[in-house]
RNA sequence: GCACCCGUAGCUCAAUUGGAUAGAGCAUCAGACUUCGGAUCUGAGGGUUGGGGGUUCGAGUCCCUCCGGGUGCGCCA
């Protein structure tokens, strides 16, 4: 049994027997300060302002009427304006450490979402060229929050939505067109808005390695579609290959010319219509959002016949809630904070449920380098490519620094930080702690000395060094349920920074393998844990957990 | 102009979503094992949480207002 199930059991039992209907205002936090205990929780403050009462006296109640095994509560006592602050004896805490070396691989597994499905989409970039940094993060963190659902037990589809039509991709061949004719003739202009990248003329050298010159006379549509197919296989083969360097993979690639295809666009315009929540102006149809709460009415149709990307959006959104997805998140970019409250408005007003739906908005990416700000811009193709940043930095740093931030922060990545391998490197600063307890088990090992098929006493670890690390570690699971919750990684990667700090603390306090055989067995143990929850946070991080470095 | 995000130590950021004395890293300064990995540890200085008002037992967090920065506001996606 764990602290927190403990004193809830205790407390339901003391509204209980004090007539105190409240038990789902009960919550358990853990206080900031060690003098405030283990565990506390605001019941009476709470409880004082709804029936009009003293807190402190409401406290005093529920404490008169529970009761408290010693061998397990220390201490109970009313604090401050009436929390009610738990201590708990060493023994109860050493005690714990048992769950973390059983369970192992399992532990911070928890059944939450059990039996629910979670669908996460992002990135979900169009193939008109390399991804960005920022693509980076948003793979970053919908990784991330993927890896977090499922271990709180949820059935999780990872979603990559892409649109192959339209505009966008018709410059694209055009941009790719263009650049291929060059290789004949330097002179052929170029489009306006075309994509400038080097990447493209690379595009269109592989196209002529592939056809030759056969493109020059064929009919211009049929060289423009050609070009188009390739160009778009050309970088969805190195978007892959990048996500993959991350080690971000996608079950799922939605195209959206699936949604015209099969029909689904016309069903949306249908129902909209029998909702009556369109109409036609200026040879366009309009979505009456105004009516669902909105500021202005928005295009859905183009009086050229084309939807508008809404349209799609809002009939992908319709086809996430008929595949049966009890969670949809979406992860996006900053830039696309407008087009949601509509696409959202939309889908509730042909009958579903939101509140499944949950927004993950994240913060832009700033590069510096050697102190100042790399100055970026898509249209001069002069941007950092996320792969170039992978291959200077590595996956572990990437990942990382992307997630170390709260999603709706600026990010600030500095080069030189990431590629730092020191003591300044937050990633190394875990990893390290890792690959030193990994190096100690190996001594232990040539020691002689070992922890299996024996009775280990953790009760020998008083030590406030080792009562601190073990109380972080058992912390895990609802660190890990909670950070998926706030669907806020960066909660965990705090969480791991302090489980090394702690861990690093304890080392430099006590010698793990020593003549006290006994001790020695229990030391061996908590580094056991310590090394099982680091391992087990970094691969919900996806970053590496080595054992040596 | 309107909407959203941000403003916390010299710098980059936290703060259990309204909890108790606002914390880390970097930078600066001063220190620490003859043995398990010094990529470590200990300590010091550094703050009117952008300003002002309000809500309540309690505000960095919620509301109003002003200042400053970012983003978005198309029959582009």
């Amino acid at each position: 049994m764990t602290m927190v199930e403990y004193v809830r059991q205790a407390l339901l039992s003391a509204l209980e027997k004090t007539m105190y209907h409240h038990s789902d205002l009960l919550t358990f936090e853990k206080p900031k300060l060690a003098v405030h205990g283990d565990l506390t929780t605001n019941i009476a403050m709470i409880l004082g302002r709804l029936l009009k009462k003293n807190p402190r006296s409401i406290a005093q109640e529920l404490i008169t009427v529970s009761h408290f095994d010693h061998s397990i509560v220390k201490k109970v006592e009313i604090a401050g304006p009436g929390f009610i602050n738990f201590t708990f004896t060493d023994e109860f805490i050493c005690d714990q450490l048992k769950t973390v070396l059983d369970e192992g691989q399992l532990f911070g597994r928890s059944g939450y979402g059990k039996g629910k499905k979670a669908q996460v989409e992002y990135v979900s970039a169009n193939p008109t060229g390399p991804l960005s940094v920022g693509h980076g993060r948003q793979a970053a963190i919908g990784d991330t929050i993927a890896n977090l659902l499922q271990w709180i037990g949820y059935d999780v589809t990872r979603e990559y939505y892409y649109n192959n039509a339209g505009r966008q991709m018709r410059l694209l061949a055009e941009s790719t067109y263009a650049r291929y004719r060059q290789l004949y003739d330097p002179s052929f202009p170029f489009p306006e808005d075309g994509y400038q990248g080097d990447y493209i003329r690379e595009i269109a050298e592989l196209l002529k390695g592939e056809h030759g010159d056969a493109l020059l006379n064929a009919p211009l549509e049929d060289a423009l579609t050609t070009c188009k197919v390739y160009a778009e296989y050309r970088l969805f083969e190195a978007i892959r290959s990048v996500l993959a360097k991350m080690r971000v993979y996608h079950d799922v690639f939605y195209n959206e010319d699936s949604l015209y295809s099969s029909g689904k666009i016309q069903e949306v315009i249908e129902e909209f219509k029998k909702k009556n929540l369109v109409y036609e102006k200026d040879g366009a149809l309009w979505l009456k959002t105004t009516e669902l709460g909105l500021e202005q009415d928005r295009v859905i149709v183009k009086s050229t016949g084309e939807p508008t990307y809404r349209l799609p959006d809002i009939a992908y959104h319709r086809e996430k809630f008929k595949r049966g997805f009890d969670l949809i998140v979406d992860v996006f970019g900053a830039d696309h904070i407008a087009t949601i409250p509509d696409v959202l408005a939309a889908v509730k007003a042909l009958g579903y449920d939101v509140e499944k739906v949950k927004v993950v908005i994240h913060q832009f990416v700033t590069l510096m380098r050697d102190g100042e700000q790399v100055k970026m811009s898509k249209r001069l193709a002069n941007f950092v490519t996320l792969d170039e940043l992978i291959e200077e930095v590595g996956p572990d740093a990437v990942r990382f620094f992307f997630i170390m931030r709260s999603n709706s922060s600026h990010l600030e990545f500095d080069l030189n930080l990431a590629k730092e391998q020191s003591e300044k490197n937050p990633v190394y600063y875990i990893q390290y702690a890792h690959a030193r307890i990994a190096s100690i088990i190996r001594f232990a090992e040539r020691e002689g000395i070992q922890t299996k098929n024996t009775v280990v006493n953790y009760r020998l670890l008083k030590q406030p060094t080792e009562q601190d690390l073990i109380k972080l570690l058992i912390d895990f699971p609802h660190v890990v349920e909670s950070t998926a919750l706030a669907f806020e990684p960066h909660h965990l990667s705090t969480y791991l920074h302090d489980v090394a700090e702690a861990f690093h603390k304890f080392y430099h306090e006590s010698r793990v393998i020593i003549d006290d055989i006994d001790l020695s067995r229990a030391r061996l143990a908590l580094c056991q844990a310590a090394k099982t929850v680091i391992a087990n946070g970094c691969s919900i991080l996806g970053i590496t957990a080595p054992e040596q470095m």
